[in-house]
DNA sequence: GATGATATATCGGTAATCGATATAATGTTG
DNA sequence: CAACATTATATCGATTACCGATATATCATC
């Protein structure tokens, strides 16, 4: 029960899906333009009709793992005014991103049979 | 930005989503008729095309903390030959699988919603 | 000048997965 | 029969990382 896959499907990591969700919302908000990370969480927020939310304690920590991992890439604005540290995405990222996407749907098709299958009324 | 929900949407707890999906799958796994663990770990692989696989360091912890939750109920099997404990759904682990089934509905649109805007083409 | 929004950062508590390890009965194969 | 694989359950410790709390600072508004 422990051998490797050997269909080579995606299999759901529980440790690792919602840190790929925390990942792919951040991935998703700069597919088009840079964004400061406070501005990321208004826009995960505003368009997921409330079922996202980065929290303080997430976010940042997220920010600065997925710069380490060079999926983002951070500058500090050098204009005058609140310091905001503006991140977009590399060229790694947006690989990452589709790749992500890819195995997140095949999770959430698993998911979806699952989810019937729990309703069926038994027989 | 750490304020509670306003609209009362489902909303996506990082945390709780890997145990919940667990727990819907011992429940979908026990809908019909009670199942030993080992069988339950067996149903699961047999009806998720590999997506999902509970793994023994999960199996059993998580069967033990539904059964201190009151979502099943193990009676060890009284015949002879190898022991196991055989878990039935008792009333509040139906009344749960449905609820939880519902929650995870709403995330899984959610998370649909966040993937095709992940998708979509930077214009 | 007080309040609240903007903006980033870090720490510690908590919780759960997961690999490893243990135990044991049974089935299988040479 | 001896060796091995499968069935079956259990527990521990390392790891991971979310999340609430807390801190700091700027800016707008009343």
């Amino acid at each position: 029960m422990s051998e490797p896959n050997p269909t080579g499907d995606q299999e759901f990591d529980a440790q690792g899906f919602a840190r790929g969700i925390h990942e792919l919302l951040v991935l998703a908000a700069l597919r088009e333009s840079p964004r400061h990370g406070y501005q990321i969480a208004l826009d995960v927020e505003a368009h997921s009709n409330g079922v996202f939310r980065f929290r303080h304690g997430t976010l940042y920590p997220t920010l600065h793992r997925m710069e380490a991992n060079g999926f983002i890439q951070g500058r500090w604005s050098s204009g005058a005014g609140r310091r905001k540290k503006v991140y977009s995405l590399t060229d790694t990222g947006r690989r990452h991103l589709s790749g992500e996407a890819d195995r997140v749907e095949d999770i959430l098709a698993g998911l979806m049979r699952m989810l019937r299958r729990a309703r069926e009324v038994p027989a």
